[in-house]
DNA sequence: TTGGAATGTCAACGAAGCTGACATAAACTG
DNA sequence: CAGTTTATGTCAGCTTCGTTGACATTCCAA
């Protein structure tokens, strides 16, 4: 059924004029390019400091979820242990992040940024929503729903499963 | 101004509310874990051969502008000669693309896709088109436009007029 | 008390970015 | 024609960030 659909969008079925191979294949090339300008300015504040994408990613979720275990983080960043590990060293030994043994389970390390963590957190994030905040505001708020509906329906849908689990836990906290 | 908007969002401005910090955010989240989604397919498929998204990417622009030089691709990939070179090497030697010494200018080098290139790149794009169809599908017509719209906006203006420009060269020829 | 889970660490490797330097050939320019 | 610029390729070396495998530690739980 999907290929039926296809193909009667392919002839110029006017509802489906959106699911042409060319309408798609315009898609991606949209998201390859818009991604370039999605991390451009977080990537050029990373650079200054010598960090990388790994470490901005690790930032951001460890000041959404404080406290977080290692291994959260590593279902939601998709990584091994031992990229992950580096990067995290990295930002333990730099000051930005503090990991703490746990509380119930000793085995696990607690993630939370430091005050300098934050700061360089507020940083990055004051960078990319800016330049997403003026991509929303040219878009206006029906391209904004579009989206979203569309990257929802984008990803995977178990780390989406998971991720929400996650957000859910801390909320009830 | 750009702040003065953002705290009438903050304060509740029914028609801002999609411009809150908290949504930006969401949305930064969203085109994460979207363009993970994005890429799983194909990189499935790379890693069988060998092969990287650096090898995707080369191979996808060359498909679209069959003969483009090596000058192009940079500026459109946005790597280094040396670092595009290393993959085109690899891409040449395995016989997925053909170099061909240029016509007018004997410098420039005009690249194709061999038989065997045109074969992977379908079973690349095919691959990465089934997965954004389903997500066009099931989002809708409206959401799709408002998608493209935001990416538009998200993306570097000069990159964006780069490209057009090289569409236009190709359609016209 | 023993087995397994969570975490961390060491070593080694590879892909794919980067810079800098240099070579070659072709085209352009004075 | 001589000199400069342009397009490309290549070598060496560096960095980030992903991988696998092996192994130690800690600690929960059966």
């Amino acid at each position: 059924m999907n290929e039926r659909l296809r193909k009667r969008a392919d002839a110029g079925d006017e509802d489906l004029l959106f699911l042409t191979d060319d309408q798609i294949r315009r898609g991606i090339e949209a998201m390859f390019f818009a991604y370039r300008g999605f991390t451009a300015d977080p990537d050029r504040i990373l650079a200054k400091s010598g960090y990388g994408r790994a470490h901005h990613r690790a930032i951001h979720f460890i000041k959404r979820f404080p406290g977080t275990t290692v291994n959260n983080l590593l279902d939601i960043l998709g990584v091994t242990k031992q990229s992950l590990n580096r990067v995290l060293r990295r930002l333990i030994d730099d000051g930005l992040v503090e990991s703490r043994v746990g509380e119930q389970d000793r085995r696990q390390r607690n993630l939370f940024l430091t005050e300098k963590g934050e700061a360089f957190e507020r940083e990055l994030s004051e960078a990319q929503r800016k330049r997403v905040r003026a991509a929303y505001r040219a878009a206006g708020p029906e391209a904004v729903a579009g989206f979203r509906t569309v990257l929802e329906h984008m990803m995977d849908p178990e780390l989406r499963r998971h991720y929400e689990a996650l957000r859910r836990r801390r909320d009830e906290a």
